[in-house]
DNA sequence: GCTAAATTTCAGATATTACTGAAAATTCAG
DNA sequence: CTGAATTTTCAGTAATATCTGAAATTTAGC
């Protein structure tokens, strides 16, 4: 069987690696899992673990730890090509499918939890009245990340077309909620 | 001169305090730094440096440094207390202001630089066009993150009540979008 | 099943980040 | 100005996170 060549990365999509390698810490993954994720998407081919260790430089066991971390993203396809034993991977080929994996991934990770420790901590029985600005403060939290939250599942439903109209909208919106206060004779 | 007394910390606020510091790492802040945050959230009143490394366990250094990381974040009401040398620090009292902080600053460095580096890439003359697929990759992902941050703009110039409605409306807006189209005559 | 290729695991090594105490710098009342 | 109170800086240390090679495990053709 052919053995698979090496890579060839170009000059720009080396500078798009690199780039999501540095921003990686910003985003909670490490340099590594984001130049791996990078670097799939820039590939039009699906690679193996092998061929992404070498492109990046890195060890065999690093590229298995950051196949599973973006597995756990959602963000890898696996790929079989017949005759080959290797597994290859690529990422979905539509940016707006990622973003909303992305979205919802960091939902799950980055609010899920503050959510439901609000919920938790609100339900316990408010026996002692001194730390009542505390409890507001919560509540206050708790309803605008109910509401951000809620809001978000509602984009996640529509098909990514309808949902570039809307942003493209954006506080064209506005306009239109305008009309129906002023229609329904709210503030 | 009064000596500022201990703080207390109701088991509610340890709570909320503890989660802000373990989620901290999944938020780009260290826990440190997400403790003092909310700390000071549900905090009545403004503190002083020392009593919030008192009631944090942390040392006084350690919590200039994270004054000043909050500092950067935006998130800071410095208060002076008259016939006190000491600084007062407490957070924004609106949760709904502290979220458009929180979202404002994360946009500036999480995803500025990144839509940065693909303009910058995408400006450079497309000399070899054997990297043609990478580079249509990173121009969807311009178009997408160009989208929604211009979007995420104009929310950012709507009243707290405004945006308020517009995102309890959810896809809502979705039906009005419907309503304009059909109008329009277009899909 | 057997075996070689491929992948995963994990203990130890490296690298990075966070924290502290001591010293330097700043601030402000007198 | 002076000097005590307060804050900041920073070099060294502690704690975390990341990466590697070697060994263990899994996989698939025969």
């Amino acid at each position: 069987m052919d053995p698979a060549k090496t890579i060839e990365i170009s000059p720009h999509s080396e500078s798009f690696i690199q780039h999501f390698g540095e921003m990686g810490s910003r985003w909670g993954i490490n340099r590594t899992v984001g130049q791996m994720c990078a670097l799939l998407v820039v590939s039009e081919k699906a690679l193996n673990a092998d061929q992404i260790g070498e492109a990046l430089h890195i060890s065999r066991s690093n590229v298995s730890m950051g196949l599973k971390e973006l597995q756990s993203w959602n963000l890898l396809r696996a790929v079989t090509v017949t005759g080959d034993r290797k597994d290859y991977f690529t990422t979905p080929d539509d940016v707006w499918e990622m973003a909303r994996t992305l979205i919802e991934e960091r939902r799950k990770r980055e609010i899920d939890p503050t959510l439901s420790m609000l919920r938790s901590v609100l339900l316990q029985e408010q026996q002692s009245g001194d730390d009542s600005y505390a409890l507001q403060k919560m509540s206050d939290m708790h309803d605008l990340i109910e509401l951000l939250v809620s809001w978000l599942n509602e984009m996640q439903t529509l098909k990514s077309q309808r949902l570039v109209k809307l942003l493209k909208l954006g506080s064209g919106v506005n306009k239109i909620l305008d009309l129906t206060d002023r229609v329904s004779g709210k503030s």
